[in-house]
DNA sequence: GTGATATATTCGCTTTGGCGAATGTATTGG
DNA sequence: CCAATACATTCGCCAAAGCGAATATATCAC
């Protein structure tokens, strides 16, 4: 079997039809998998998060929210600003189902270009860093 | 990389994020996730279906037209009978990324319990069967 | 303290979709 | 034709969840 959820675990069972169901339910919102696949790369604060998505600022924090409750990302408080990031999932079968989901999303046209907005945003932030440093 | 989906063509592109979501809501609800689980192995009329999941036939037969209408089921009329199996997906990511859910639900346990019902119930058909042939 | 910035939450509204119960539709057999 | 079987659909109800707009909270700088 080719799946890597196999190779590493002896019988990693789900405990709960529930678990698999709440992850897909994640799953089911082009926003929600538009972060995600932001995610795959790196650690993001919100305000790149919303500006790359071209979506509200309340909207990606409620989504935002959804996945750190369905346990697919994690939080980190910098200051003022909140950095997500994607979770270590410890289930090696709700990990595998992820990593399809953002293999998937590799090839979506519009995961292309939100990752070139975040580029664009992040050079954008380093340079305002460097004016301030001035 | 691992993922078969990009091994075959050169750049499978999914022509919106909507596919992709709505896969995702189709895979949204247990009892969805059990049919397909139990589609896994191969055709299946609608009166095992139901029977192996002990729902009633009007939901196992509402859920069926949903996954038939999000294109993961096909269905083929046999007389009085309405067999269903998974459809041949022509898109490699989202093929990959039911691959991915099917071989999640290999690991839940009641995946496992509806198989081993449809067994006794595809039994039982098998010696009405031959029953009627006397 | 005030103000500015970053993020989160709430409110009102609408849509989606689940369920049980009942009903509708095909197909077959007599 | 009628009855039986297998399956599909509709209806009424309810809970989840999306959105925009507004508001609340938190942190920092001063």
């Amino acid at each position: 079997m080719s799946n890597p959820c196999c190779s590493t675990q002896p019988a990693p069972n789900i405990k709960d039809l529930d678990d698999l169901t709440s992850v897909y339910a994640a799953l089911a919102d082009p926003t929600r998998l538009r972060i995600l696949s932001l995610l795959g790369d790196e650690e993001i604060c919100v305000c790149h998060i919303h500006a790359s998505l071209d979506v509200p600022q309340p909207t990606a924090s409620r989504h935002l929210a959804y996945l750190r409750k369905s346990g697919l990302v994690e939080a980190r408080r910098d200051g003022i600003w909140m950095h997500y990031r994607l979770a270590r999932i410890a289930n090696p079968v709700v990990a595998s189902v992820l990593k399809a989901a953002l293999h998937a999303l590799t090839h979506t046209a519009i995961a292309e270009k939100d990752e070139r907005r975040l580029q664009v945003a992040l050079k954008a932030s380093a340079v305002a860093l460097g004016a301030a440093a001035d």
